[in-house]
RNA sequence: GGAUCGGUAGUUCAGUUGGUUAGAAUGCCGGCCUGUCACGCCGGAGGUCGCGGGUUCGAGUCCCGUCCGGUCCGCCA
């Protein structure tokens, strides 16, 4: 029936040179434009566009089929490539067109629910419950095929390092620590279910300890917890573990292979990653995953207004707290009714900072701010000065417990950014955060808290004080943040059974705790288990960075809504009762 | 778990103080047009205003409930 269905060109690659050449092409009708003599029919491929080119007075029978196409029509055609009359500069093959000689409609197709271009009048729940519709749209295809490339670049770093690709299970046993797990009831043991895993953490531990010491593996996670726009129930890592290394080897390794995605799938030359410890980073920028692309650090003001009288400094100092602040660079204009949305923003009740003090230094020199009552101008002035600030800056001062004053000015930072477009959309801001505490206090329970997880290596210089100042002691833990966004995350992990020990120890662990929940991990320490360590990337969310896009949704094949639901697939659904029958399970009905 | 915004034509949206036959753009259908490329021009069809209940002479509009979706907080070692 068909002579061939293979085309012998794709739909974004002829161009003039190619004239006079008879081509088969195969694609969907994207659109049609019928000028009665004549018809020209767009023809769409993951490739590109073609114009095709009917002409009535050659052609009559040909012409009226064409007529006929609906959107989304999948069709082959034959032809002969020609130079157009009128060219298109915005197409790449808008020099030529085929002049169609046959035509075969493949397959009709239903009215496309939404517009399938480059940008879209679709809805995200449309185009999520037609995702094999959107997927035709090239944003889409190119975020794909950015991914591919990433990891194909990944995998080309790593096995030319020596790294083993392994797989590790996906059905395995639940820990009570961390996020909610996805759980899989076993048929042949009623009431016991696996978990599906939160990362392969321990698994690659115990792979190190088999003597693979270079892993690496492309593995899909699952988190039963609520989620975003950056986060998904399941979400691919680039899961890598080394043994007989410390932390620079580690930090060596990954910044190398960082590198090279970088420059293989964006042919950028990422410069050398600084190492900014965690203490820093919350001093001067509020917040463990900073953003570098723009200034307006934190300012500590504690010195400057230590022998002051206005009450809310003075309790705030008297109580070891923080008052700091930033510039916000040539925003001494901001009029009332900014200031008031700014004064919003770090009194919301997540950032809990009890105001915003201003201090406008304006373009002729003058000073006008919210605290002239308790402050002279030249005192303004030279607080405002030693943080940087000249004629035409607005400072912004929070005075609040040390974590609020932080937290509050490092989202004020991020938020001004925004307003302000302080960020140029081509920088790159990657750099490592080192020395993280090993253990955090729990604000709500008051119970120590681990930081990243009970595996971590405490920091060697730290081990004296381990015991009797746990929250001094730093950990040998690393996270790459890229443009405010944490991609990896990684440590050296505890290689002895005794330092190992002495942490579940200190997290309150029980005898009988560690062994129900970690035996096997501690069993597995006592045979010479190597130093080791390593990270996990977020890759999702590092092809979304690259790719420009705003939610990893636009770089996930089939992704879930927020609520975790598959529209296409109406996922999850209900099973049938033979289903539930077999596995014990009764469903309780709600309320 | 909480807050908040939304659900009206295939799609994206507008819809005034509760008041005549619920509109626009785009898409779709028909007609005209030989160099268009978001083609153009003329005409037409297209609605359970998410669902259920209530208030009212009268509800897209107000109230209650519910379902669905977006965003944010909590959560995410």
């Amino acid at each position: 029936m068909h002579a061939t269905l293979y085309r012998t060109h794709t739909c974004g690659e002829l161009r003039e040179t190619d004239a006079g050449l008879d081509v088969i092409l195969s694609g969907w009708m994207h659109r049609s434009r019928d000028l009665g003599g004549m018809t020209f029919v767009d023809l769409r491929d993951r490739y590109g566009i073609t114009q095709l080119a009917f002409n009535m007075s050659d052609h009559a029978g040909l012409c009226e089929k064409a007529r006929k196409l609906g959107r989304e029509f999948a069709i082959q055609v034959s032809g002969k490539v020609q130079v157009r009359e009128s060219r298109n500069k915005e197409l790449s093959t808008g020099d030529i067109e085929i002049l169609v000689a046959k035509l075969e409609v493949l397959n009709s197709s239903a009215l496309p629910p939404f517009l399938i271009d480059e940008e879209t009048d679709g809805g995200e729940e449309l185009r999520m419950k037609y995702r094999y519709l959107d997927l035709r749209r090239p944003p889409l295809r190119r975020g794909l095929e950015l991914r591919a490339k990433t990891v194909r670049a990944v995998r080309e770093y790593l096995d030319g390092q020596g790294f083993l690709e392994i797989e590790t299970p996906n059905l395995i046993r639940s820990t009570p620590e961390g996020a909610r797990d996805f759980l899989v009831p076993s048929r042949l043991q009623h009431g016991s279910f696996y978990a599906l895993p939160q990362s392969p953490q321990i698994l690659k531990q115990l792979l190190m300890i088999g003597g693979m010491d270079r892993y690496y593996q492309i593995v899909k996670c699952y988190r039963d917890e609520d989620f975003r726009g950056d986060r998904q129930p399941e979400f691919s890592q680039v899961d890598c573990e080394m043994a007989f290394v410390g932390q620079d080897d580690v930090l060596a390794m990954f910044e190398g292979m960082t590198r090279h995605v970088f420059q293989r799938v964006l042919n950028y030359a990422l410069p050398p990653m600084p190492r900014m410890p965690y203490a820093e980073a919350l001093a001067k920028y509020g917040s463990d995953k900073p953003d570098l692309r723009f200034g307006a650090e934190i300012h500590e003001l504690n010195a400057h207004f230590a022998a002051t009288d206005f009450a809310v400094f003075r309790s705030v100092l008297d109580s070891q707290g923080l008052v700091a602040g930033i510039v916000a660079k040539g925003c001494a204009e901001y009029s009332r009714k900014q200031l008031d949305e700014l004064t919003d923003f770090v009194k919301a009740p997540h950032r809990g900072a009890g105001g915003l003090v201003y201090v406008k230094w304006n373009t002729d020199g003058s000073i006008k701010s919210s605290v002239d009552k308790f402050f002279d101008q030249e005192t303004l002035r030279s607080v405002a000065g030693s943080m940087g600030a000249v004629a035409g800056d607005l400072v912004l001062i929070v005075a609040a417990k040390t974590g609020i004053t932080r937290k509050a000015l490092g989202d004020l930072r991020l938020e001004l950014a925004k307003r302000e477009h302080w960020i140029d959309p081509k920088a790159w801001s990657v750099l490592w955060i080192v020395d993280f505490p090993l253990f955090e206090m729990d604000p709500e329970t008051g119970e120590r808290i681990f930081v990243h997880h009970p595996f971590c290596a405490p920091h060697p210089d730290d081990l004296g004080y381990f015991e009797s100042d746990p929250l001094r002691c730093r950990a040998l833990t690393y996270d790459m943040v890229m443009n405010g966004n944490e991609i990896v995350s990684g440590s050296i992990r505890n290689h002895t059974p005794e330092v190992q020990h002495r942490i579940f120890d200190l997290l309150g662990f029980s005898e009988e705790e560690k062994q129900a929940q970690f035996g096997f991990l501690l069993e597995a320490l006592k045979f010479g288990a190597p130093p080791h360590g390593g990270c996990a990337f977020g890759l999702d969310r590092w092809v979304m960075l690259m790719a420009g896009e705003d939610t990893i949704r636009d770089v996930i094949a089939f992704p879930k809504n927020n609520a975790g639901r598959d529209l296409m697939l109406d996922a999850p659904s209900l099973v049938n009762q033979k289903q539930l029958d077999e596995l014990g399970i009764t469903i309780k009905s709600k309320t």
